[in-house]
DNA sequence: AGATTGATCCAT
DNA sequence: TGGATCAATCTG
């Protein structure tokens, strides 16, 4: 099967229309098996330097340098010493902003439900931070067509980020209907 | 509700 | 250099 990234100007656009982009959208692993895929039906917004609730709102460190980085771009950081939370750098160079893609389902069917367990099932770590995801190699994201209407789309305010005050109360998370 | 776990960040 | 914090998950 031929392997059709998504291009970065997919990812060079405002964060959220990104993020209702990317509902549908399959993530592709490449392990020594095969290709592993699962549709994203779950994600949320960071975005900009104001947003307390995203890494970047206390500015740029070693860590976060990356979602100021070029869109397209994988920003993927270890949390509670434990787990592996899997993000996409969107929106243009300099601007801080990601997607957290918090669930997806398997081509099983089965359904990953978290960021955490989701990096677990797809083998992703550290390792893939500042992946470019427009190569088409290791990791990537592609469409197979899907075509969601808007009505299909629940937002919801993010998860765990009630530190946040004001800004854990803005719906950027974004779940396909019915999952 | 509590424990887990270690990288990161910043001030003591 | 020490300690608080954390975009999560599991167990009870």
């Amino acid at each position: 099967m031929k392997r059709r990234p998504l291009a970065r100007s997919f990812y060079e656009k405002p964060t959220l229309t990104v993020a209702r982009n990317l509902l549908g959208k399959y993530l592709v692993r490449e392990r020594a098996g095969g290709l592993f895929s699962g549709r994203i039906v779950e994600v949320e917004a960071y975005v900009g330097p104001e947003d307390r609730a995203s890494h970047a709102s206390r500015g740029k460190t070693k860590r976060t340098e990356i979602m100021f980085g070029q869109a397209g771009l994988t920003y993927v950081y270890l949390i509670y010493g434990m787990y592996h939370c899997f993000n996409i750098v969107t929106e243009r160079e300099g601007y801080p902003a990601a997607i957290l893609v918090r669930a997806v389902e398997l081509e099983s069917g089965e359904l990953v439900d978290g960021p955490g367990k989701l990096c677990r099932q797809l083998d992703i770590s550290r390792a893939h931070n500042r992946h470019d995801l427009t190569l088409g190699k290791q990791l990537w994201v592609e469409d197979r067509g899907e075509r969601l209407a808007p009505r299909m789309i629940v937002r919801a305010p993010r998860i765990g980020v009630e530190y946040a005050k004001e800004w854990a109360k803005k719906p950027w998370r974004l779940r396909i209907k019915g999952l």
